[in-house]
RNA sequence: GCCCAGGUAGUAUAGAGGCCUAGUAUGCGGCGCUGUCACCGCCGUGACCCGGGUUCAAAUCCCGGCCUGGGCGCCA
């Protein structure tokens, strides 16, 4: 919090609150980094015996004076001239968030909030929390009304993925894996929905790229083909990504940029990259899902983002509008080898989903509440879900989705 | 779930049977220092995950435990 007599300018009395960066102790003058509201604000202290009161992480009270300099980082700075100390650390740091060195996630994760002190970590989530007003500027101009649907569900949403189960009263229930069931169902209502939210999935896995908890964004709307959701999904990802362009400061602390966006993102289909792979020497067949493997070589291939559409039946859910030949009308979107969001077209037919169902062996009985709404006329639709978590990864470059969650939850990582 | 790797000051690392009284950087404490900006310089502080074993000798080798990291698989 920066408080000023009138405009910031020579001379202006000031009143600054903020937590101490970093501290250069001089002869006869001491300079201070005060993050005050995110952003680092210089002090200047020449008088020893208040300089001596600062400590790093410190939260400080300052009064003093504006002196307008080129050599501070907001073009002013302001020399001190009475400091309260309102709180000091107990203990010593465990580590230095301004060394150039970063203590392993592990540790970071440990102190996480001490940890978001670190410029870059801070740097991270800025951007993140940037990103997803883009997303929703992007999808609120496009006619979308954002949505909340419920997390504690009766049963499995698709199948696949293991579930967290939970009592609920007396009764078993699940959190959800996703919203795809309801966000389908609601544009019957609202023809363009979209969802920010948690998913859960239980699934035993330990890598960089999931988590037991995540934020999908998820999108659905009628009338759409498969490639007109495409278009949206690009169109999406191209105004956020531009939107952070414009704003490089957000990236200063993060030796990273955006990644480059090409004219089109090119379309493979799911047959295209089984031959190509297989030209490789790949040793896959069509109706093999892609290994990991598989993805970052032709991830590398590709370079950025692009699509593979067109998967075979067998390899998506229930709900996934079948073609001819058994494909689908379906696509992931992907940037190298790393999966961002998956969609495609839905099955809108009471008669035909409920045969779906059967034919992904799940039991129809569970999805009864869900094929209901179907008879009273469900608008063809399409849609898809994307990664933020992943998504956010890409932005800034992190290996580790761990990196840009505040507080994440994995297989062994339940607290903080 | 399978496989691999690793636990050394607060943090990040070096050391691979005796050279270790465990090195370096950073932090922390102190002193010095042309408005600094990862300030700089000097001094100090502080560590071998736990339990067994092998050996004249173990941070180092072996066994077990605990913890962690990474890969694969699983996975909207």
């Amino acid at each position: 919090m920066l408080l000023v007599d009138g405009k910031i300018a020579e001379g202006a009395a000031a009143t600054a609150y903020g937590w101490v960066q970093s501290i250069r102790e001089q002869k006869t003058i001491t300079f201070v980094i005060l993050m005050e509201n995110r952003e680092p604000l210089q002090l200047v202290i020449k008088d020893k015996r208040l300089a001596r009161k600062v400590k790093v992480h410190a939260s400080i009270m300052v009064k003093g004076r504006v002196a307008m300099t080129e050599r501070a980082p907001r073009g002013y700075e302001i020399h001190v001239e009475e400091i309260s100390v309102l709180n000091k650390p107990r203990k010593i740091p465990p580590f230095d968030i301004m060394a150039k060195e970063e203590p392993s996630i592990d540790v970071r994760l440990d102190y996480r909030p001490v940890d978001l002190r670190r410029p870059s970590s801070m740097a991270v989530f800025k951007i993140r929390a940037r990103a997803l007003q883009l997303f929703r500027e992007y999808l609120v101009n496009n006619g979308f009304i954002e949505v909340n649907t419920p997390k504690i569900i009766a049963t499995a949403s698709e199948g696949g993925s293991a579930l967290f189960p939970v009592m609920y009263y007396d009764r078993q229930a699940f959190l959800a894996q996703s919203p795809q069931l309801y966000k389908e169902e609601l544009t019957m209502a609202f023809e363009r929905v979209f969802e920010i939210g948690p998913i859960f999935r239980a699934e035993q896995s330990r890598t960089m790229k999931h988590l037991s908890e995540a934020t999908s964004l998820d999108v659905e709307a009628a009338f759409l083909s498969n490639e007109e959701i495409m278009d949206l999904i690009e169109g999406m990802v191209k105004h956020v990504i531009k939107g952070l362009n414009s704003e490089p400061q957000l990236f200063a602390a993060l030796k990273a940029k955006p990644p480059a966006l090409p004219e089109r993102f090119p379309r493979f289909t799911y047959s295209e990259i089984i031959e190509k792979l297989k030209g490789l020497g790949e040793d896959i067949a069509f109706g093999d899902d892609l290994t990991q493997k598989s993805l970052e070589e032709f991830g590398n291939m590709a370079g950025g983002f692009y699509f593979i559409t067109e998967w075979p039946a067998k390899l998506k859910p229930f709900y996934i509008m079948p073609k001819e030949n058994g494909l689908t009308s379906s696509f992931d979107l992907m940037y190298m080898g790393l999966e961002l969001a998956s969609g495609g077209q839905r099955i809108h037919d009471p008669v035909m989903l409920r045969k779906s169902i059967k034919e992904h062996g799940l039991p129809v009985s569970s999805f009864k509440f869900h094929i209901t709404p179907y008879y009273y006329g469900m608008p063809p639709h399409g849609g898809f879900g994307l990664g933020v978590d992943r998504f956010i990864m890409v932005l800034t470059d992190r290996k580790n989705i761990r990196e840009v969650v505040l507080y994440p939850r994995d297989l062994r990582r339940l607290v903080p």
